[in-house]
DNA sequence: AATGAATGAGCTTTCATTCAT
DNA sequence: CATGAATGAAAGCTCATTCAT
């Protein structure tokens, strides 16, 4: 990569950053354009060379984070052995949800954005993903893709929703009162 | 009532339905002050005698709309007999999933707003919501509140995020393509 | 006087003690008419009833408290005896500066907007107020009135200037160190 | 100086320009921001890059103002030989009272708001203004600092707020009749 | 490619004033 | 006389976007 490549590389990533970081703590509608290219010491102009608009920057944030998450759950579950699906499911999920515990700001900002549309798009992009799928049709091997997916719909959205209210609100309660009741759920759903 | 206080009454609410009927279809972000005051037929100042802000207002429909779908369920629900409480909570479910898929854009506006802590204030303000409790309290005649809350809670979540993304995503399939493992997992839960 | 005239007063009162307050508090330009009905405890209308606008309560707030503030030193100055026009004038102008260090923010709310017309308007409205022109026609009997006049500004404007300087903004001291120069000025200048 | 920077300098000072000709035309209160850059021919964004609002130009005009007028009368005084220390400080004060005739409108602009605060800041950041306590500094020889501040500051006092009150208001006369009996203050006060 | 001064449309909010009750 | 809801002009201020350098 030439010296201008890397150049150009670097700004658009601190403007990334910076963005990140002004979203997570400042909340998007209460940041600017002007703060993110301050905070990322670029001119302004600089930004529309990288990005269309706030949103532009946020959907990148929104995949890139989302991909990140799982990829990171993926990768620490298959480093282990498990005995059944089930042990392997829940040990991913956790995973989940132990970096969300650890990330109240990253989760508050991606919730409200991620969609099961960007989930597959993160699949699509990324063969580690991929294999979450693998993961669920090995468990599920009487059931055709369509029914597999709708499964591991369901457990992603009750295991974000719960997360977000949980984390994010502490409502009803903080996660780890709510996890038993989780886990039983998604063992019943599977 | 007073000629005055029908008057005022009457600005409030079409203040109230102009916000409504321009969140919905263009959105919060895209909605101006101006614009409900001009849909509404008042002076800008008006708004300001009746809320604080634009997100007053929104506090505002949600706490309502909420409360009202709540309400229809629980009050048609109650006007029919049950075999069994499995059979009365898929009714009031299906009831809400229903007047959800006639109101699509209402779902979009309200869903990423609304939290638990909503519905429980909901529940304070309105006797009829609490019935809601006493329904699940009767169906879990062996558990503590605290528990019963908890699953009333799981229900709720999954059914709204499964609505929210199958009704207004079309993701990752429609909502009546949905419901059969939606229903599933919730005969599971209880 | 009537019941209804003595209603009627009151209002006028209210309204008055009203700014009054919140002139010298939150400043002329922050206090809005609403805050002053608001804090009056009457309708938005009535205000009009008695005062063309802020401005007009403000003229007679500073017309009102300049007389009290001379009146009040030329009575006091009256029930003593003194040896010389110099005694007497030393002890009339410490007790305005001795009541205007206790009414700091009548000072800063009066000296900004007090003139010179406003001091003959009162003399010419209030007898009391008129005495201080015979206590200096008695101290410089070979002189004309004019410049017995111009003598009396002098004096009032020096007094002022420096109570205001001095007491308001503490620059370029307090009073008390300032009051030693002060008044070997004005002796000079008699 | 670059094309921009001096591009620049002309937009804050059409901008300044324009402030101090609405202020002292039509009254800080009258003048709005909308007004001011449209005598300055600039868009309304444009101002908020230079000034903070309305009293930060203000602010920034009695500084200047008063500057120019003490550094006026100073280099002025500082042409001429003079017998005494007494000749020369009366060139000096009358030199800022003409100067103030001849600028009835900020005469009025800046005395009500102007302060020793403000000339103390004059005084640090302009080299020329510190004549001006060189100057009284080798009149009262055998006085202290503190002392030779305290006649400064009653000089200017006495002398800003008669030429206020009789340039701007004429009262109780105008200012070529109240010099002599001004200036016999000022020799006793030295 | 990068800059950042300039723009001006458009937002929120205030508030003096009116007038039907 | 008194009220206070309603008005709407006009203020302050923001900020995405452009474009000459």
């Amino acid at each position: 990569m030439s010296k201008i490549q890397k150049n150009k590389k670097e700004k658009e990533s601190s403007l990334y950053a910076a963005a990140y970081d002004l979203f997570t703590t400042k909340g998007i509608h209460n940041t600017a354009i002007s703060d993110i290219v301050k905070k990322a010491g670029v001119a302004k102009g600089t930004f529309y060379l990288y990005f269309k608009d706030k949103y532009d920057v946020l959907d990148k944030i929104i995949l890139d984070k989302s991909t990140e998450i799982l990829s990171l759950a993926i990768n620490k579950t298959n480093l282990k052995q498990f005995l059944s699906f089930e042990e392997k499911l829940f040990y991913f999920i956790n995973c989940i949800i132990e970096y969300l515990k650890e990330n109240k700001l990253l989760l508050k900002l991606i919730y409200k954005n991620l969609s099961w549309g960007v989930i597959k798009k993160a699949c699509k992009d990324y063969k580690e993903i991929n294999e979450i799928f693998y993961m669920f049709e090995e468990g599920f091997k009487d059931l055709d893709r369509e029914e597999v997916e709708k499964i591991l719909f369901m457990i992603i959205e009750i295991t974000g929703s719960v997360c977000y209210s949980c984390i994010v609100l502490n409502e009803p309660t903080d996660i780890d009162e709510m996890k038993p009741i989780l886990f039983e759920t998604i063992k019943k759903i599977i």
